[in-house]
DNA sequence: TGGGCTAAATGGTCGGACCATCTTTTCTGA
DNA sequence: TCAGAAAAGATGGTCCGACCATTTAGCCCA
């Protein structure tokens, strides 16, 4: 009835997020619970939890109410629901899956384009590789230089290897975010990189030309982050990201056509 | 049966996202069904689903499993479910809701400090500052002066106004993410924004100092992008943006402390 | 005319039954 | 004796039908 002045007010402005009511709803209370226990470290991840028969009884519900709880600890990641004798449900650690889903959603939603993406991307992996180059360890120089001499196989081996030579630029740009010692990046890159590959990756075909521009690219911000160049591998990071968005625009129209244009002659 | 050589294996080292089988679970179907009928737009925002007695006849399911994809569809926003006559499932708009509550849990879970999202956030306002300052219409300008003259009258208030005076900041700070015309970066400002708040706020105190400080640094911002000054824009955000979390970090330790000790005895 | 009461629509919960899938164990035949 | 097949059992997936709780709409009476 009464509120509470000037208490998380200020909250409200921004998402309705924290919901207030609804807790009327048992399946919500066991979401909590689970959940809760799960982060407080009172399940741990690989730990399987009662079957459902048992569970009901432990929480005092039916079955289909503890079903729908299960179902959205599922959807968020928590839980891994497995069938058949032997199954059951497995504690899963917290991934970044999730933010994949939901940005995935609102790029169907059509809220969010590509270029957009491109252009979010760009700023990032540059910021990203700036805290690499200052933080990078010899072990993570090492890890660099032979995801570099990786990609150098697949330029020499030309045209047959340019897929390989992608998933390699793209391993050694999450293990730059890595290195930059904030899992948020490597989070939210992740997610980037998750979207652009699930629309893009079918589409891209690079031809030896392409490879050997990026791999000059990739010498170049590996050396830098060596060397602990910050500025330079900043500057070069964003120039090698916005190469592969140009480069990616020209194989854009097709990708956001409906399926059936998407073998044209 | 057979493998298509290079089709999407790309994705694959990145997460195990896409689900292969599992496609046995009609529940899943049916979230993959409604979900695709609003990403299409044939069911738009506001309009109600059938009630689930009817919906469960057309889909050809069980009221159970029909129920157990609307709780996943109700948590990935994309319905809400109103109860009581003339209620029902009522479809959504998309919204960040979604990443704040993955990132909500990455945060409960540890993986994420609120350092780290205070580090991201520092170059991410720089980079959307520095957009808006070259995308900036005049009518963004009469908003942002708007907001500071907002902010400007929260100072002179004094300590009374601080609540106040931190929601026109973050209303400007969202604002501005808005004129870099880019969704991404408001919804990933946002999602911190959130979460930054969710722990935060509820501790931080403001004195008349601080607003004053924080004060100068918003006319500098709206200054800056007015001008379309684009690096001084950037540069002002970020020192904004690390006064604030090192003022933060002042009250950063009883945040993170456990329930049980918020009201110690 | 207005306020309160009733009825109906709709989601929320429950219990119990059976099906499908997977693992483990047991059985069988070479 | 041992490999492979078959049976058993555990567990999630689905279905049905009933009843409860909440909310709106509409009726009735003062």
């Amino acid at each position: 009835m009464m509120d509470v002045p000037g208490f998380r007010a200020s909250v409200e402005i921004m998402e309705p997020l924290f919901k207030i009511a609804k807790q009327n709803r048992i399946f919500q209370d066991v979401v909590n619970q689970i959940e809760d226990a799960i982060l407080d470290g009172r399940l741990e991840e690989g730990e399987r939890l009662p079957p459902e028969r048992e569970l009901k009884e432990m929480m005092g519900t039916s079955r289909s109410t503890l079903r729908e709880a299960l179902r959205i600890l599922e959807y968020k990641g928590l839980i891994e629901v497995r069938l058949g004798m032997g199954g059951g449900c497995v504690v899963k650690s917290v991934s970044t899956e999730q933010m994949s889903a939901s940005l995935d959603l609102l790029i169907r939603s059509q809220k969010v384009t590509l270029n957009h993406l491109a252009e979010f991307r760009e700023q990032a992996e540059g910021a990203v590789v700036e805290l690499a180059a200052e933080r990078r360890t010899a072990r993570d120089i090492r890890e660099l230089e032979g995801l570099l001499e990786e990609a150098g196989k697949c330029v020499e081996r030309g045209d047959p290897a340019a897929d390989e030579f992608i998933r390699t630029d793209q391993k050694l740009h999450l293990a730059v975010a890595r290195m930059s010692r904030n899992p948020v990046y490597v989070s939210v890159l992740r997610t980037i990189h998750d979207n652009i590959g699930h629309y893009f990756e079918r589409f891209l075909v690079m031809k030896q030309k392409e490879m050997r521009e990026n791999y000059r690219d990739m010498q170049d911000i590996v050396r830098a982050v060596s060397h602990g160049e910050t500025q330079h591998a900043g500057r070069a990071a964003r120039m090698h990201v916005r190469r592969f968005n140009t480069y990616m625009n020209r194989f854009k129209e097709p990708a956001q056509l409906k399926k059936s244009e998407e073998q044209t002659p």
